[in-house]
DNA sequence: TTATATGTAGACAGACCTGTCTACTTACAG
DNA sequence: CTGTAAGTAGACAGGTCTGTCTACATATAA
């Protein structure tokens, strides 16, 4: 979906997007406060006043980040344990493809709030519905009677662990074999 | 053990430890980034000069807590574990005891790979690290029959999704109760 | 006594950071 | 045409940060 200015004629993300977009990428790879808005600004290639238009504060670009990260992550989700047959088996798979990804440097939620939440609850609160919905995720899609309400939730536990194993150790495979490991002693 | 100077007339802690104690404190409640040197120096009550003398740089200082830390949080898990009994039910007492510290925040080492690791590779070896040892002592105590490489491993995911969990729910009895489901699964 | 180690107070430099502002241009709708 | 929205270039303010430095004091060992 494009915006109607400038975008619709060239095919140019609008200014909005493009900071998005900018600040999605450099926050998940450098950290938050690592990276600087002129930083931003010049690789989304707009001004200062066109930044503050769009976001008032730098803050709220955080919060716009985040919750831009949380609809891609849970959709790109979703959609691969679905294409990887859609059961508990299906974990590893998927997990797979996403720490073999050159760019992979953890959960965007844990990231942040390691680095911010002591001094932005909000952040908190975000990384909690991130994870909540995930767990919903896992028991929709993966565990079919639903009452299997425990289970989901030591999934989540599973998942978390070998998401924060994924970006210290060197190589995916000895967490992805504990992933499996793990799931077959749930099954 | 105390050190040869001021300290053995007076009982005050030397110079340095009350730098590493005072950054151990500020680093871990609220982050690395977001501490900046005169603040340690403030509380620490030392003069730059002495901090620079000690520590040649932030990073040297950030090393230092990390080790220090790594020491004294092995220390008090392997211990924690022996005084419940030992065995892999005393998981979850141990993690709650930690847990419902009031000034519990989540795990140092996955903390400061969030905020640092992308510029800090040490770090990515730091934390490695301490989580092998972690995961060593879950081997050496709770798992007498010395083959069960994997269970530990597992476990090691465990532990660490219940320490970021914890970090952003209100309530540990969710978490914890997560750990107990997990560990009854994997007897 | 001298030399060394360790500590003091505090000023300073330069870089980086977030946010405010001026003056102007372009596109579009009415 | 006018008004509005969205964009431009870029300067500026004030704060925070890490690290360098001067000048001095105290304790201890030889």
């Amino acid at each position: 979906m494009k915006s109607l200015n400038a975008s619709s004629k060239k095919d140019v993300p609008s200014a909005r997007e493009r900071l998005l977009l900018t600040a999605h990428r450099l926050f998940y790879q450098d950290g938050i406060r690592a990276t600087g808005i002129d930083k931003i600004i010049l690789e989304a290639q707009v001004t200062k006043v066109t930044f503050y238009r769009h976001f008032p504060s730098k803050n709220d670009l955080i919060r716009a980040y985040l919750e831009y990260r949380h609809e891609h992550w849970l959709t790109w989700f979703s959609d691969s344990l679905t294409r990887h047959g859609g059961n508990l088996t299906a974990l590893v798979p998927v997990l797979a493809e996403w720490f073999e990804q050159e760019d992979f440097r953890g959960c965007a939620f844990i990231n942040s709030l390691s680095e911010l939440g002591s001094e932005h609850p909000d952040i908190v609160e975000i990384t909690r519905r991130h994870k909540h919905d995930m767990i919903d995720v896992v028991k929709r899609l993966l565990l079919k009677p639903s009452k299997q309400e425990q289970l989901a939730e030591v999934i989540g536990l599973i998942v978390d662990g070998a998401i924060v194993r994924a970006q210290y150790e060197r190589d995916p495979c000895n967490t992805l074999q504990s992933v499996q490991n793990a799931v077959e002693k749930l099954l």
